[in-house]
DNA sequence: AATGAATGAGCCTTCATTCAT
DNA sequence: GATGAATGAAGGCTCATTCAT
């Protein structure tokens, strides 16, 4: 079966944006991995904003079609673990090959293009709100807004700074390698820390009220 | 006493560089608002390239020339806290105006370049060396080498998560206010969860061990 | 009763053609109006080119086909008027909307192509030689092979003018509304310079002469 | 003495300008005559628009260094004569090559572009005051705007028609040649005509009022 | 008879670099 | 030491045309 020219482009897009971002992205770039010609995206998708936009829509429904992290029953200390497996994993990229949707995303962060809105209420605010819910059962019940963001946060600053801060990590210390295990045992540091974090809260309210720290919604 | 050419090129690559990275910059930028012309940049330091080597060279002895944080002689805790507090006004940049070489630091997580390496060495390494020791002095003293690296790199990573994830926070919640209180309270909590997660290490060495998932270089 | 795709491109190409002229008009606006594919084109006509050729030539058969100038057997005073008000109001577009062949003809005029010849022949000169017969009937009747062209030369002139020159006249005169009244004001204004001047020949002549500045063929 | 780029693409784009218009004229058509490449428009111009706005802008400066028409203390009849003897040559270009600003005006009328205010202001309306002021002379005392608005088109449109109908006259008439004489004998027939239009205003007011059919402003 | 798909050529613009003074 | 001028390469986009079904 012969792909089409069409779904070659949106192929060959996913790569290159996801490594390069959509601005650094060229058009020639992804026609010659496609092996067609610049006037191919022209004729499919009109410009290179609309084939980004179509590039993206691509992405999010593979990853609808993609299985999903499954929380289960478990109690919540066991789903904030395998939440941050899960995207630990995404992120890095070890476990699988890094969605193309992933890297797009994280593309997005540092340089936003007009599709992160899109991008964030169809693919990051739900899971986003997925770890909120394991939070907030985490934390206790008089836990404030502020409280159940921060300490989401807390998660995700956690394990996106193995993504962002790679080349600076490799070269600080030259002898890390991301193979599966590592990637598990930085998970099992993360969760360990956030639940640690977590179960602290009760005191760091009452330090924070009295010393006027804190900051309520 | 006017300044040389060659001054007023640094200082407005600075700043450049520092807002839009050294992809994204562009030498017509740089020269305008530096009052010259393209050629100028060419003739005084070769090509864009090494030009911008020569500016982050600058911004390096500018800011071993700056004052700098003093952990004094205080309780590891709040050798911490100040950490924390001094990092995340610099990464958010509101406390005082974020230094170009933050900013350049910052861009060169996200698009690396070849003075990646220098920067590193010279600007980075140090103050990750200060905050590994503050690290070191609040683990057990059988903490390895990776728990050591685990925790600092949790901290920065939740501190820089208020930069990198900014563009998606602000679509997530639309009321978030990085207001020098909101920042301070960050603060509080991001030292607050690291002091938690690094409290908790004994018991999770050894929940480690019995799970089998622990990393031992 | 279907509408042929051919049909509909001829439709469509008429008002797109007559809007933009030849070489502003694009293939892509045509067959967008008709609801096909540029493939269509190039199917039924070959090229842009002869695809123009046949819907100049359609155009022309249509105008054989719509009712004529009537000029009647009125005094040729009376027919110049008609025929003023007849040429004005299709070049101006008030009284009814301007045909396709005569859009087509004004853009020709402007920028020629291959095509004008036949327009020329097939509509152009048949019109021309009714205004002619009229001049010939209202001046002398040793007036030359001169004087007759350049009284309807004259005539023509008056009356393109306000197709030619709109967007000056606009600024020009910010006040300037062509309403039918208006245009009907000004056929009357042209019609009553034209008479006057042909009435003026034989004295014109004269003066010529006498002055050595007259142009016979 | 050498010529400057920047000189060679003005006196190059004036030509090309002026034969194509704004929109047909490309970059490359122009810098190929200049002897230059496309981004030497980029630099001293910045883009196409402005380009053609500093092309056009020259265009009026040397209008205005060049001789301009004088009508002296003449009788307005003379007066009139000599302002059509100007025009047409101007316009249809023997006695002179036709300046780059004519074929520019001609360019514009046809294809308004944004500049067009600016040349209407400054030099269109000057020559169209000059005319009106003769018009206004040869004109009873009580005529109306419209008449010497409409008196002056007319004489302009009669000029013109030499200028925009050309390729259809030559198809007409395959003996037209435009020689110094004739177009003499042309501005004779129409400042001719044009004063006998205008001699015979008295009479057509009386008819208009008669009929209803004035425009009045 | 018709059309979705593909493509080469050309246009305007931007940019880093080089040249000549 | 400094700079106005010039330029080749590349990017995104449009368009008429052609191909394959």
């Amino acid at each position: 079966m012969r792909k089409t020219t069409r779904a070659k482009l949106i192929e060959a897009a996913l790569e290159v944006f996801g490594e390069r971002g959509y601005h650094h992205a060229t058009i020639q770039q992804i026609v010659r991995r496609a092996g067609t010609n610049v006037a191919a995206v022209n004729y499919h998708f009109g410009d290179k904003a609309q084939f980004y936009g179509e590039v993206v829509s691509h992405a999010l429904t593979l990853d609808q079609d993609a299985e999903h992290m499954d929380l289960g029953d478990e109690p919540p200390e066991e789903q904030l673990r395998t939440f941050v497996f899960w995207f630990l994993h995404h992120v890095v990229g070890i476990h699988k090959p890094s969605s193309s949707l992933e890297k797009i995303h994280i593309q997005e962060m540092v340089n936003p293009s007009p599709i992160l809105d899109t991008l964030v209420e169809t693919f990051i605010r739900p899971n986003h709100m997925k770890l909120r819910a394991i939070v907030a059962a985490l934390l206790p019940d008089d836990a404030t807004e502020q409280d159940v963001r921060h300490h989401c946060f807390s998660v995700i600053g956690q394990c996106l700074h193995y993504k962002f801060a790679r080349p600076v990590m490799d070269r600080l210390y030259a002898d890390i390698e991301f193979t599966e295990d590592y990637v598990n045992a930085l998970a099992e540091h993360i969760t360990n820390v956030s639940l640690a974090g977590m179960r602290a809260v009760p005191r760091q309210r009452l330090m924070a009220t009295r010393s006027g720290r804190a900051h309520q919604s």
